[in-house]
DNA sequence: TTAAATATAGTACGACCGTGCTATATTGCG
DNA sequence: CGCAATATAGCACGGTCGTACTATATTTAA
């Protein structure tokens, strides 16, 4: 049946857009129902219970970050200017005026409330850390970052920015916002550069 | 009457407890009045709205904040070396066993979630980020950090690896999470350093 | 000590939560 | 077309939420 699957995205779609508003944490059946325009047992009937919904969300979500910001990223040069891509793309999908990542509210909302939903979220955390150690270690193969770049830190220091930024422009509305994460982007890349 | 404010004080303290477990937004009345052995009315005469609940909560946590970690840090010679105590106490508050940091799970929990709460939270990040940029401006009239040092940027930085910190340690567990924020706030540092 | 003030408990209400169960629409296949 | 498979809706249940209102303890002050 193609209309099931059909609905069924209609469904995990919503739930995102819903998710990257307000969070995992708030999502609900009977809003996502509301917002979908069904009956909450007809979403229900879809995932057997709401962990499960929020488990294939979260894959949703995943999966549209990687569309969004991994892909794209990997069509640019290796090395420095696929960070710099890996962050313009982050950027530009994080910070859409409808709602924000999703994965950066979970990761506060749920450090310290065990269950499958954490163990998603930091399954998704870890791989998004991967992701830009890796992208530091292709700058150190090509030459552009130094040859004992601690990788892992370029990593970590790269995650704050990222979160800082979050809050300076989704919290506090500072005007400055960009120009800080520029500035600071620019202060962490140079640090690993030659 | 001393019973009263006695038993308020009791309320808040436990609650700002449950809520560096698991954060402001699932504090909720009925298991706050569990925790403290009373009725969900009895807490609920205390506070005429959960909100008011909340937004006392939330000035009782900046109050014991500022007792561990500003205060302490005031005691310490101005410039780097107050900068670096103001680091360790931040560090020994928020990553107790017990809980972590409920402003930073706080802040990206409401940044998206319009109400008094979010404005309490706005002013609260927006005072630990003056405490940073103040103690970076001390530092520059110690003539430790550079004369131009952007000492906004700075209390972004350290914001940062704050941020960033929190995550390695709590969510994904990385044993070296302490020497990545040593790292990290040594390599801010001496990037302001003259 | 007694009367007033206050603190706490008890109860009820409507709303929403997740989750079953049952019935009805809708879809796809032979 | 007709029948089986599936998708969706409707309803009920127990639970918790915030918030009233009322009644009873407890504490303070005269």
């Amino acid at each position: 049946m193609d209309k099931g699957i059909e609905t069924r995205g209609k469904i995990l779609n919503t739930a995102m857009h819903m998710a990257r508003e307000s969070g995992f944490g708030s999502l609900t059946i009977g809003e996502t129902a509301k917002q979908v325009g069904m009956s909450k047992s007809g979403v229900f009937a879809h995932f057997e219970s709401r962990d499960e919904l929020l488990l294939n969300v979260i894959a949703f979500t995943a999966q549209d970050f990687k569309t969004h910001v991994f892909d794209r990223a990997m069509q640019h040069n290796r090395g420095v200017e696929r960070i710099h891509a890996l962050s313009r793309y982050w950027i530009k999908w994080s910070n859409q005026p409808s709602g924000g990542c999703p994965f950066m509210s979970g990761a506060f909302e749920f450090d310290d409330r065990p269950g499958i939903i954490r163990d998603a979220l930091v399954q998704q955390e870890k791989a998004v850390h991967d992701i830009w150690e890796r992208a530091a270690k292709i700058a150190v193969e090509e030459k552009e970052f130094k040859t004992d770049a601690d990788c892992k830190q370029f990593a970590y220091e790269i995650f704050g920015n990222l979160l800082s930024f979050h809050i300076y422009k989704r919290l506090l509305n500072d005007v400055k916002a960009s120009h800080l994460y520029n500035v600071s982007l620019h202060n962490i890349i140079s640090r690993y550069s030659k």
